[in-house]
DNA sequence: CTGAAAGCGCTTACAG
DNA sequence: CTGAAAGCGCTTACAG
């Protein structure tokens, strides 16, 4: 078996020329039935797979993208959604995904950047997903490389509370937080307050959904803002002394994530505070972590597998129009309504 | 810029053959000095980039591999510790990973498997790491294509207990098992419970782990063997019940997975059973899911990273050595001590 | 140290 | 419908 290893072993064993047997392997119309069965008989009985490296040496493309996980852990269940998403996409259109991983900084220059082979080289990859969370550095480099990317949007940090223009994926990370207000709001409470680290885009782009929501209502701002916390769990365990001090009538807590929810859950336990009969609480981004947390936490889901299904479909769109399309418009995230909510208590 | 796009543009830039930029790129020795800085210097301020496709179709060799994840969601931390472990490798070792992934059945033939294009390409990996769960029909397959592959050992259903004596990467089931029980006894426990589906080999292996330990102790078995539930937590919820009917003296539980584990912590603390108070309850694989579970969850821990990586490093070696190279030893677990055990009480 | 040429394994106009 | 030949962009003996 195994014994043909080349079209031109195949042509010899079946006594015609390799551009036929080509043609057979592309199911090219124009061959005979008679030829194209006896190639393919061949072709099945020897078990002869073409090269596809050959094959992408004449064709120029290489049927594959690169996901780039920046700055992250792909254990993190957020960004292995998000890989998900763009593995579905590619798996249905026929590509492939090379997961690479890297780290940097928002100072480091290019050169200095440890990418992985497949980018600095040519050729590999078709097109790049800039996954995790990104610099502009980075995208530079992507232009000057001519390679065509497209980056996650809401983690791409370039000082602005705007999401880039172009390139970019996002979903609505202000409308997340605007409609778990709302929810709050509905349920009686007044006396909301939010936690979190204004020191990030991202959070910061939350807390401007809870600010425009309470404004549209008149209501006051409750802000608990902590940085440099070792992480975000503990950023929630913090904050409750703070916050019982500062906003001791407070009925129910956004948290800036899921992390922080839970930290803040923990503090709440220790002290004897109900949740959600004495506050209410809510998380953001519906991370696998907190599938068994007590009670389970009403969260603002980030559509994470969608985001990396349209990060893909925009890549390869952009691959064939061969220059920039108008960015999709942010994706909807989703109030996930579970136990740590209840109706204000008077 | 990138004008020169090729090494001919490079060559006759420089006034050279193709043959010594080749060098030149490749870094051979025999380059006189001054035409090594003269190409260099074309191609530093052009950012030429050799071709990449190019290059593996005359070297025969990829640099690639693929993760292909068989019936089984990346979203899983487990699986993306496992595919972390594996990128770890590869990026040290100026490798690519391809994630993939597929589902397909033990009784599946194999041309009816949608196996990802580039397992079925010839040419684009090197090898392939078969992660998830797997049935012996794709080892069969790989084996018929002549592909390099190694596969994570615990989850081959092979209907033996025994691991796969090559091409496989396991942990030490039994073991991880059997060291939770040594320590519940330590902590003075003697009516020690396992809650798990003895269906599945996986389990199986731990409640031999589990039996064995029990036996040396001669210590009565307290079985709660349930097949058919709909997921892992359900299957803890409908456990206890009945655990607490048959077994109503137990004082600790020891629970096939981490999820089954949370499953018997909720029924429990519905209840109104403490634990561990009183009763100790002790998970297995250490997964993400259990971060924010209340008590903290002790647990035994996979080594998921180092799985991959033993398994990328199976790989390159035996694709090196052109033949088949032993197994390594189970790789060992370790009991993660949290807060879900206590000393029993009399 | 350097270059001309063959070759990696395909595909695809171009002729016939 | 079929084949001879050129070409994709590199690398690597082989000669010199």
């Amino acid at each position: 078996m195994r014994t043909l290893k080349t079209v031109h072993d195949v042509a010899r064993a079946a006594g015609v020329s390799v551009a036929t047997v080509s043609r057979v392997l592309n199911q090219h119309p124009n061959v005979s039935r008679k030829t194209r069965e006896r190639v393919m008989a061949l072709i099945d009985e020897s078990g002869f797979r073409p090269n596809a490296i050959a094959r992408r040496l004449v064709h120029g493309r290489s049927g594959q993208i690169c996901f780039l996980l920046s700055n992250r852990d792909i254990v993190h269940s957020f960004h292995s959604r998000v890989l998900k998403g763009a593995e579905d996409y590619c798996r249905q259109s026929h590509n492939q995904v090379v997961f690479a991983t890297v780290g940097y900084r928002l100072d480091d220059d290019l050169p200095s950047i440890e990418l992985p082979r497949i980018i600095r080289e040519h050729g590999s990859i078709d097109g790049i997903l800039l996954a995790g969370t990104n610099y502009p550095n980075l995208c530079r480099y992507m232009e000057e490389l001519g390679l065509p990317y497209v980056i996650f949007g809401n983690n791409l940090l370039t000082g602005s509370l705007a999401y880039p223009r172009k390139h970019a994926v996002c979903f609505d990370e202000q409308g997340g937080a605007h409609e778990a207000v709302r929810f709050l709001i509905e349920l009686g409470h007044r006396r909301i307050a939010w936690v979190g680290n204004l020191t990030k885009a991202w959070y910061r782009r939350r807390y401007e959904g809870y600010r425009v929501a309470m404004k549209s209502k008149r209501l006051t701002l409750s802000l608990v803002d902590l940085k440099d916390e070792p992480n975000d769990e503990e950023l929630g365990r913090r904050a409750l002394p703070i916050l019982l001090r500062r906003f001791p009538k407070t009925t129910a807590i956004l948290a800036q994530d899921d992390e922080a929810a839970c930290g803040l859950l923990e503090g709440l336990r220790k002290l004897g505070i109900r949740v959600p009969e004495d506050i209410s609480l809510v998380g953001y981004d519906d991370i696998a972590e907190i599938r068994y947390v007590t009670p389970p936490l009403t969260t603002v889901r980030v559509p994470k597998e969608k985001v990396g299904w349209a990060m893909a479909d925009l890549l390869f769109r952009s691959i064939a129009a061969e220059d920039v399309l108008p960015d999709p418009v942010p994706l909807p995230t989703e109030l996930v309504l579970r136990d740590s909510c209840a109706r204000v208590s008077r």
